[in-house]
DNA sequence: GAGTGGTCTAGACCACTGT
DNA sequence: CAGTGGTCTAGACCACTCC
C-alpha cells in the first residue's frame, strides 16, 4: 500500500517532468511532450498541464515558444566578473598608451568576447539629479546630471549581455566639453581616463549587489525569460579629494551572472 | 478616437492595479478587491482575474493569502551586508579577550538585531567531499568533509533571516576535538578563532556571488513568496599557507539583501 | 457559515511556426 | 495546412480564515 499523494496534480507533474530533465530522460534542447499529449497521457486538463509548465518555468528548467513548443533549457554558464581586479586593471590601464587603450574596452574584458562579436552602443542625456543620486553625490536635488546609457549586443546567440547607466555631476565634467557627447564614445581607456582629463583620480569604488525582477526595458534588452531576476550593480566611485564622481549601475541576467570579490585580510604578527 | 489595446486583457488588469499601488491609491497592507469582485468589475472571467494576479506576484507587488485576501506588499527593506569590513572585523575579534567574544556573533553582527531577537540554530554533520567541493578544497572526491549548517530564526516579524552552510576538511579540524560537535556552537569567536585552535589563520577570502530560485527547503526556512529568488554567497577562505581551508555557502532571500563590497585602488603618483 | 484564494475541468478561439 | 503555445470562459469543489 503506497501512501496517497496529497499534493495537487499540476505539482506532481511538474516533479515528475523535473526528474526526468534532471536524469537526462529528457535532454537539454529537446522539446516536451505537447500540451494536449501530456494532458491525454496523465488524465489531467490542459490547464492543469499549463500549470505544471509553468512551475517548470519558474524553476528555470524549461523554455516555451510560441508555435513550436516547449523546451528543456540547456544550464546557463554564469560570466564571471571579478571587480577587484577589474577595477584596478581599469584604472592602470589609463597610462598605457593611446594604441593600446583603444584595443580593448571594458566591455570585453567583462565577456572575454573580442570587439567583433559586440555591437556596442551609448547614450547621453542631461538630466535633473533625482533625490537618491543627489545624496550620494552630495548635492541638491535637481542638480544637472549626465547621464550615459551604455548596453551592448551580441551577434551570437546565448552571449551575455548587459546594460549599464552611469551618472556624473555635468558642471565637473563639463570643463571638457569631449566628455559631453556620445560621439567620443568608445572614448579609449574609459571612465577613469576620461575624469583625468578633468583632473580627476578614483581612490576607491563601493559595489552594491541586490537583485530584483527586471523592469519591462530591461527585460527587453536583456531577453529574459518570464520570472527571471536580474542582478543589479550599483557603483559607487570616490575620487582622491573625497567626493563621489561617478554612480554607475550596471544590470545583468541573474542566471548567467557570477560576481567576484577578493578580499586580503590584514596579518595578525604584523599588528 | 483611442486606439485599441492589443494587449491581452489579464495584462491590462494588472497593469492597471500596478499604476494604482504605485500611486498609492492602493496603499500597502490593504487588500485587493477579490478575486470574484474583480472578475464583476471587469467583466472577465476569474481564471483571468487570476491571472493578472500571478504577474503581480511575480512583480513582487501582492501577496496572496489562502482564506483572507491578497495583499499589497510593503516594500522590503534591504539589508546591507558589508564583507570586507565584517570578514576583517570577524577576524580582529579573535584577539579580543573571551568575555568580549562571547557578547556578539556574527549573526547579530549582520542582521543589527541583538541576541533576544533571533534563535540560532547550528548543527554538524560529516559528509563525503562532492566533486565541486573537493576541487576547491584540492582534495580527492569523497575526502571526509564537516558540514556545518547555521540558521537562525527571527521572533519578530518581517526580520531577516539566513541559513549557510559551511564545509571543512574533516582531517584538518579533527585535531581539535571540541571542533568536530555542535555541542559548543555558538562557539564565542567565530570560525576564525576555531581555526586558530588547530594553527591556522586565514589570509584572504573570496565571495562569489549568484542569484538563483531557491531550492524547496530554503524557500521555507527563509519564507520567500513563489517567484521570489535567493542571493547565495560562497565564501571561499584562504589560510596563510595558500591553503583553502573553509568554504561557506550562505542563502540570502534577495529581495531583502544588498551586498556592499568596498574596493581600493593604488594611487598613480605612488606606482 | 460566509468569504477568501487554490485547484480543476472541458471546452473555445487566437497567433504563431513549420511544411 | 496541421500543430504548437497563449488567452479566455463559466462553471465546480476544496482548504483555509474569520466571525
Amino acid at each position: 500500500m503506497s501512501e496517497r499523494d496529497w499534493r495537487p496534480r499540476y505539482v506532481q507533474l511538474a516533479e515528475e517532468l523535473r526528474e526526468k530533465i534532471q536524469r537526462g530522460e529528457l535532454p537539454a534542447g529537446e522539446p516536451l511532450p505537447s500540451e494536449p499529449e501530456l494532458a491525454e497521457q496523465t488524465g489531467i486538463s490542459r490547464t492543469s498541464v499549463r500549470n505544471a509548465i509553468r512551475q517548470l518555468r519558474e524553476w528555470g528548467l524549461v523554455r516555451a515558444e510560441q508555435g513550436r513548443g516547449t523546451f528543456v533549457r540547456r544550464p546557463k554558464v554564469r560570466v564571471k566578473r571579478s571587480n577587484v581586479e577589474r577595477y584596478q586593471w581599469e584604472k592602470d590601464r589609463v597610462h598605457e598608451p593611446e594604441e593600446v587603450r583603444r584595443q580593448t574596452g571594458g566591455t570585453e574584458h567583462d565577456t572575454g568576447l573580442s570587439v567583433h562579436d559586440l555591437k556596442f552602443h551609448a547614450k547621453y542625456q542631461e538630466m535633473d539629479a533625482p533625490s537618491d543620486l543627489a545624496h550620494i553625490f552630495g548635492v541638491r536635488s535637481g542638480t544637472k546630471l549626465l547621464q550615459r546609457t551604455y548596453w551592448t549586443s551580441a551577434k551570437t546567440e546565448d552571449a551575455p549581455l548587459s546594460m549599464s547607466r552611469s551618472y556624473l555631476v555635468h558642471e565637473v565634467v563639463a570643463k571638457n566639453p569631449d566628455l559631453l557627447s556620445d560621439r567620443n564614445e568608445p572614448w579609449p581607456g574609459g571612465t577613469h581616463h576620461q575624469l583625468s582629463t578633468v583632473g580627476i583620480e578614483i581612490d576607491h569604488i563601493t559595489d552594491h549587489v541586490v537583485a530584483r525582477p527586471p523592469s519591462p526595458d530591461e527585460a527587453d534588452i536583456l531577453r529574459t525569460e518570464s520570472g527571471d531576476w536580474v542582478l543589479v550593480l550599483r557603483k559607487i566611485s570616490t575620487s582622491t579629494e573625497g567626493k563621489v564622481v561617478e554612480v554607475a549601475d550596471a544590470v545583468y541576467p541573474a542566471d548567467r551572472t557570477e560576481l567576484v570579490y577578493n578580499i586580503g585580510l590584514k596579518r595578525w604578527n604584523q599588528a
